[in-house]
This record gives C-alpha cells, sequence and structure tokens, in this order.
DNA sequence: AGTAGTGTTCGGCC
DNA sequence: TGGCCGAACACTAC
C-alpha cells in the first residue's frame, strides 16, 4: 500500500466523496473524536508523500497507512474499521492505520516542495536540504520524508540503481550531476511506480528491489539492511558507484 | 508453513 | 540528554 504514489491512488479513489457530508463516523480509533465528525462536510482530499488527509472547514484528519494498513470503499473487511465514514450514498473504511486529528492550518505544518508528488516538489529545495547534511548516507536521504516525503523503500532501492548510486554512498561526495539525478530519478520513479501500479505490474517492473541479480552486470545483488532504520538494500557492487 | 516487510511512533533503557 | 532498540499495528507474498 503505502508509499506516496499508492497514496496518490487512494486520493484519486475516493474523488466522489469530495464536497459529501459525514452522515455518521464510528471506527476503533482512541484518538478520533467521531462525535465532531458526524454532519461535516469533507472539503477535499489531499496528500503529502504517504501522508492522506481529509480536509474539513477548520480541522483534518491525517491518516498514515503505515506498512499494512489498508481501505475499503463502499466495502467492508472482516476486521472492524479504525476509521468509518459514512455518506448519503457509500461509505469508506480504514483499517490499521495511524489517525490524527491537525488543528492547525496544513500550509504550516507541511513542506508541499517535499513531496515529489506534488506539484509544488521543488528539487532546488531537496537540494540545499541534502548539502546541510553532507555526512549523510543517500539511503538515508531518499527515506528522509522531510526532503523525499513520499519516497519508500522501494522507489529507495530502484531509484538507487537506475542511477547507479551505492546505497552507502555520502550525500557530500556526490559530484554535482549525481545529485541532480537523484532528485530527478526520485520523481521520474515515483511516477512510473504510480502508471505500474494501476495497472498492477509494480513487481514486474522491478530491477533491483527484491532481485537476486543486476540486469547490467548479471551477478548477485547484494542484499543488506542499511542505514539509520536497518532497511532492506539491494544494490550491485560493480554498477553501483559508492561516493565516500 | 513460517517469516519478513512498501513505515512510523513511542516508551524504556543505558 | 540522546541515541538505540523492540513493540505495536495486522496482512500478504514468497
Amino acid at each position: 500500500m503505502p508509499e506516496g504514489p499508492s497514496i496518490v491512488i487512494l486520493k484519486e479513489a475516493v474523488q466522489s466523496f469530495a464536497g459529501k457530508k459525514i452522515m455518521a463516523a464510528l471506527g476503533n480509533s482512541k484518538t478520533i473524536d467521531f462525535q465532531r465528525l458526524t454532519g461535516k462536510k469533507i472539503i477535499e482530499f489531499k496528500s503529502w508523500g504517504k501522508h492522506f488527509l481529509i480536509c474539513f472547514s477548520d480541522f483534518t484528519i491525517r491518516i498514515h497507512l503505515l506498512l499494512f494498513g489498508s481501505y475499503r470503499i463502499n466495502e467492508r473487511k472482516e476486521t472492524p474499521a479504525r476509521l468509518s465514514l459514512h455518506f448519503k450514498k457509500g461509505e469508506l473504511n480504514f483499517y490499521a492505520c495511524s489517525l490524527k486529528i491537525i488543528e492547525r492550518p496544513l500550509d504550516e505544518i507541511y513542506d508541499w516542495t517535499a513531496d515529489v508528488m506534488n506539484e509544488c516538489w521543488d528539487p532546488k529545495n531537496a537540494l540545499k536540504k541534502m548539502k546541510s547534511h553532507p555526512g549523510m548516507l543517500v539511503c538515508d536521504a531518499l527515506l528522509d520524508q522531510q526532503i523525499f516525503s513520499g519516497v519508500g523503500n522501494i522507489i529507495k532501492n530502484e531509484v538507487l540503481f537506475r542511477i547507479r548510486i551505492h546505497p552507502e554512498s555520502l550525500v557530500g561526495k556526490l559530484p554535482s550531476p549525481k545529485m541532480k539525478a537523484l532528485t530527478t530519478e526520485a520523481v521520474n520513479y515515483s511516477f512510473q511506480f504510480l502508471e505500474w501500479k494501476k495497472e498492477f505490474t509494480l513487481k514486474k517492473h522491478w530491477l533491483a528491489h527484491n532481485k537476486k541479480t543486476c540486469p547490467r552486470d548479471h551477478v548477485p545483488f547484494r542484499k543488506e539492511y542499511l542505514g539509520k532504520t536497518n532497511r532492506r538494500s539491494f544494490f550491485c557492487t560493480i554498477c553501483q558507484l559508492k561516493y565516500v
């Protein structure tokens, strides 16, 4: 489910509920006051990276699907919903997700230029942020939601393979064209991810993630748990250069 | 059939 | 004070 492009798919899928009034709200969430939602009109749906945002006139529900979260539109699962929104016609159900009410205006909270899928995305800001952390590993930089909001582990592995950079390269040691390629490919692959996910052909197009052999050099991929968060990294030690 | 993982937060511990 | 670690979430795919 949950990398940025999947949230864009969710946002598109729920558009019919934009502008609609919530007739009833329920679920097993401990952080949501369901009373507050009933009778409220959804102004619009937004997203920031992996955050899905349901906007009302005076507050916003932030939904994060984490690793296992899921949703159903006009359908229900067996398990109890964390948040279930009922409309005059249809319903929207979320499961195993993290919910939070945001009271402040979103523009005060979110840097829209950091979201690789957003039209406000600005690579100059990403470059500036990376330059302020020269000792950071590129694998950590790509997963840093303040720099590349929406990028997850699959996108990280695919981007680094495509631009031939070793995940343990230091941000400050990347030649400037490689820095640029990082920002360009993070966006480019995210939109390819979006299209392939819609076609249900995402996995078929993986070149590195979960793969055994490098398609360029025909040698085994390294599989290591790297970076601050010890996430799975698949990389080729021949074609992916380590800048240190 | 068991296990790891597209992610993040939080609390405990050193 | 801060960084590191495990737990929690609950399901699917290999």
